[in-house]
DNA sequence: TAAAGTAGTTTATAAAATAAACCAAATATT
DNA sequence: AATATTTGGTTTATTTTATAAACTACTTTA
């Protein structure tokens, strides 16, 4: 058998993987907040939080601002387990 | 702009990093050796491999031992070098 | 000498990432 | 007041990547 844990590939993806990043470190973050943080497009951002959050690992809300359209992306409990996980899984890799 | 500096995506790969990972701790390392660290299938190590090799990371060596064939893999300085900023990069990521 | 094993490569398919196009509403411009 | 632009996204299409399956060439074993 392998030497190496698998990697779990819904986080071992640039851009998803800077989303947990900043969503671990704080309470919760807006879409256009992580866009800017992550240098996402809108788009690929819009794919990718779906992607998270369909495996648990964000909760995403979506609200108004006065008029306008606001995301609320915050890390689950689950997510954070995933996270950590991954982490010590590439540890292995890179040291 | 971004927070996070990008990923070369040729190292940003489980089976390539993993590779890479075991390439930077040898002198050098035989294709079955690695595929079984690896884990990787024989075809997907194959291309893995190939792509390395492309990029200049690794330098690939067939002989023979006997009269089979063996596939001598090593880390190239370019290699090495790739691999630190990589590591350097990803660590904005998970610390 | 036929079957199975070794050491891989090539090709086809599935999955993922990314970009481009789009939508709805709000705000700014002429 | 109409038109253009911006904001805050989503959807869809395209490209890239990963993976698996099939294949090649040769060797060893039964």
């Amino acid at each position: 058998m392998s030497d190496f844990k698998r990697l779990d590939p819904l986080l071992h993806s640039q851009h998803r993987l800077a989303v947990m990043s900043l969503l671990i470190g704080v309470d919760s973050a807006e879409f256009v907040f992580i866009k800017e943080k992550t240098g996402a497009t809108a788009g690929n951002l819009s794919v990718q939080l779906d992607k998270l959050s369909s495996a648990g690992y964000i909760s995403v809300s979506k609200s108004f601002r006065g008029k306008k359209p606001v995301t609320t992306c915050s890390i689950t409990k689950q997510g954070i387990k995933a996270f950590e996980m991954y982490v010590d899984a590439l540890k292995q890799y890179i040291q």
